[in-house]
DNA sequence: ACACATTTCGTGTGCGCACACAAAAAAATA
DNA sequence: TATTTTTTTGTGTGCGCACACGAAATGTGT
């Protein structure tokens, strides 16, 4: 392999002229410029990758800002363990990742967490943009210090971010009627199961009950969907009894649909009697809904490579920043169908 | 990012030193060993590899020897892919990456490709291993040379290969089983449809039918499995009849099993009678079958990530090359249900 | 002709590491 | 204690490239 100092002798030309030629940066006349291109050519000369990597030696640093992970949510884990592993690989660029969490529920936390790692001065940000307003508030903080930000897992549109990571929420949500509706007989009623906090705040939950709910329609069934809203807040056993008396009332109801990562807290408050006769779907492979499935109270979850969000989402960020590689403005991952049996071989991060 | 030499500072001995106990070259005393090593991983300290693959002036090849794809049968143009975009990555670390296509259907072509690629002496080798007994041979003179090798997409057993990449054949056959059988009925037959050569060659297909059938003895279902063998060098009128014919002499079979990646010949085949009564299920997403997905002739196919198994093969012995990281001897990568509506996510290589 | 601005080019330094070699310290011997 | 041997540690150089800085060449105006 050649390097820039032999082509420079070919070309009888200094090594920081091969450079300037190499990296369009001027200041080389005209024929120079011709003759190093031509020696260039022909020895299809390329700079080593590796030397390349080293001298760069870039100081980046992107800032990720994402939900907590409790116990009754375990969803936010892959994608943090997504950026983490990322963050391992971008190091050798030189790039740092800087991650915090804010908690869900609460707006101010989220503007609060922002502005702490806005402190540290990133050159970049990721954000999964949970509540509207604030981050419209941020983004205009960002766009006055030209700080680039790409939105992870929810799709909010309006704003001048780099890229969207995630899922196409209103297809997922049709999936998930095509997969259950087979399950069930055409007088069958479905019940659409959400927490009242989730309509205004999450976006891809509203996508997911519209593609749900588009299914039917387009493939003109006269399915019955009923929506019973549960608060976030209520006790287990208030949750306990809205849920089965509501499912007594309506005797005809075969499915069930989780819009969000919840279902295993569902499939929790349903008594045996009623569970056994339902068809159930929910979202996200997390711990607690795999174990749904593997009991087989849970017929599908619908997965989002949560991982695999986190994990592009600063690869990509990191690859803008120094390979200057522009991502496309939508990156949306692909909709997994997860069934007890392939459930295990579905993420692995060796 | 530390450096050895802040890790020498730290420590108050000189960088010498810190490389020599990181490379356990010997001639250190005991006392500062335990000193740079208790501060090595107070750090959890690990070389830069993009400055260690300069300074060694790395060297790695890796040859890989995997099936062409032709026209009839694209499906190893994706882990082709995956290898060429691995190869691309690696190349910061000084490793190249040595791709050689042979004839899947003649084992001279894979023994001649491989000793082609033999004589530009790789450090290590990617395999898509077709044939046992050749297989048998090359693994011989790889162990001779002490060269490791990492088999691809095809899992046989009794060797020692670094590792194993690829799909978890007997479940995808299984679940392939789960998907089609709601879909037909309890006196329902279904067909098995596979060409002569593979019953031999490919291990995947036989365990994907050993799959497939235990879904059936397991779940004590009585339904009745016919298997139709068509010779790959057959016409595509002879397969036209032969399979028509088939279809016409039992016409309670409901559904048609095609374990391999041809479902498209097959489809194009069935004349549109028997076609819109059928449920078929196949395997990977070629171009061809996606096609089939989107015009509603194939209800599902099974996909095993052919873009990931290039690209992590390749990433596996690299890091095993470079970092001396041990991989998983079974890499199992993810049993995708591809439906017409998430087919178009699957795999995206941005 | 001169002084000066502008373009074009060469040189030097550092990125983090590996490794050869020199130096110092410790141990062994006389 | 002086001298040699062995063990332990420090220093210097190069891998190939990027980039800042300064030197040389060329151009402009008076």
């Amino acid at each position: 392999m050649k390097t820039i100092k032999e082509i420079a002798q070919e070309a009888h030309v200094s090594e920081g002229t091969v450079d300037r030629v190499l990296h369009n940066r001027g200041g080389v006349s005209k024929k120079t410029e011709e003759k190093v291109k031509a020696i260039i050519k022909a020895y299809n000369f390329s700079v080593n990758p590796v030397a390349s990597a080293l001298a760069l030696k870039n100081k980046f640093t992107i800032a990720a800002l994402i939900p907590v992970n409790n116990k009754s949510d375990l969803f936010w884990k892959s994608p943090h363990l997504g950026i983490t592993k990322a963050a391992e690989d971008v190091k050798t660029f030189g790039t740092q990742v800087h991650t915090q969490t804010y908690n869900q529920q609460k707006p101010e936390s989220y503007l609060e967490t922002f502005h702490k790692l806005l402190k540290e001065q990133p050159s970049a940000f990721i954000i999964a943009p949970s509540f509207y307003n604030e981050t419209k508030e941020i983004v205009t903080i960002l766009e006055a210090q030209n700080i680039p930000y790409i939105f992870l897992n929810i799709e909010i549109e309006g704003f001048n971010n780099l890229s969207f990571v995630g899922q196409d929420s209103f297809t997922a949500g049709y999936i998930a009627a095509k997969l259950i509706q087979p399950k069930t007989l055409e007088t069958s009623q479905f019940l659409i199961i959400q927490s009242r906090k989730n309509i205004t705040s999450n976006n891809a939950v509203f996508k997911r009950i519209e593609g749900f709910k588009n299914y039917f329609l387009k493939n003109k069934m006269s399915h019955n969907i009923l929506t019973l809203e549960i608060e976030s807040q209520d006790s287990k056993a208030t949750r306990q009894t809205k849920i089965n008396s509501f499912l007594n009332e309506h005797p005809n109801i075969k499915g069930v649909f989780v819009p969000s990562s919840r279902i295993h807290m569902i499939v929790d408050c349903i008594s045996d009697q009623y569970l056994n006769a339902l068809e159930l779907i929910g979202f996200d492979n997390t711990p607690q809904n795999i174990e749904c499935l593997m009991h087989d109270s849970v017929s599908f979850l619908i997965s989002q490579k949560p991982f695999d969000q986190g994990y592009n989402a600063i690869k990509l960020m990191n690859d803008y920043l120094v390979k200057n590689v522009i991502p496309n403005h939508k990156i949306y991952l692909p909709i997994d169908i997860l069934i007890k049996e392939n459930v295990i071989y579905n993420e692995n991060s060796y």
